[in-house]
DNA sequence: CGGTATCCTCGCTGATACTG
DNA sequence: CAGTATCAGCGAGGATACCG
């Protein structure tokens, strides 16, 4: 997804390139709430493999979007946070998330159309 | 993308899966603009394939996002608007839209993060 | 002009196993 | 606990050709 040509055509598009993961905006909404640990989210999304939770982890925090704590102790321990441009980002989504969450149930109607069996 | 088990989580899932498609969202910002035939669009996003932009405006048809307007003539003229919906969900995009805008500089350095060669 | 019909490729995603 | 390594599958996206 995202960029066509030359990266990128409109702001839009820059955004939904880097949320556009299959599961950064779960990411996004559950590190909102608070930071979590590897294993935490882990287990909020369970349907996610270990290595894809860490590309998308290592993508945001390129992107400048999550910052990763290391703890130097045993066990590791590492834990997860929005950064000031990620807390931006969420805020940005809000409206989205509004537009969503009051048509959802026309979306879910309309859902096997873009994901045909 | 979207939706991971039972659609959806929350409402910006729902909406990211509808403008998740690596063109939709600019042929939302195309059909902001004005209404346009399907040649006009071919040509304004010129990397785009006819049996891609046929599908990814039916899908924003199947949405209600957008609406298809045939009109009975020889040579054929179809011409594609937004919704009232498309256009609601425009407005929701436009926080995102600037909040892109405003770090497209840091999204295209992080871009090789994201899309490796 | 405005599409379908095929075929194909590439890379995202996932499962499993292993490591510091 | 928090990852990396490796291999495999699948499906969106693309190239090309053809049709009303």
């Amino acid at each position: 997804m995202g960029a066509r040509n030359g990266p990128y055509t409109c702001g839009v598009d820059a955004a939904v390139d880097v949320i556009g993961g299959k599961w950064k905006v779960l990411l996004l909404w559950a590190l909102a709430e608070q930071p979590r640990r590897f294993g935490e989210l882990r287990r909020e999304l369970p349907k996610i493999s270990e290595k894809v939770l860490s590309q998308q982890l290592r993508e945001l925090e390129a992107d400048a979007i999550v910052h990763r704590e290391v703890y130097a102790q045993i066990p590791p321990k590492v834990e997860y946070s929005l950064t000031d441009l990620g807390t931006s980002l969420n805020e940005a989504l809000s409206p989205l998330g509004a537009w969503g969450r009051a048509h959802m149930a026309h979306l879910e109607a309309t859902y096997p159309q873009r994901h045909p069996a």
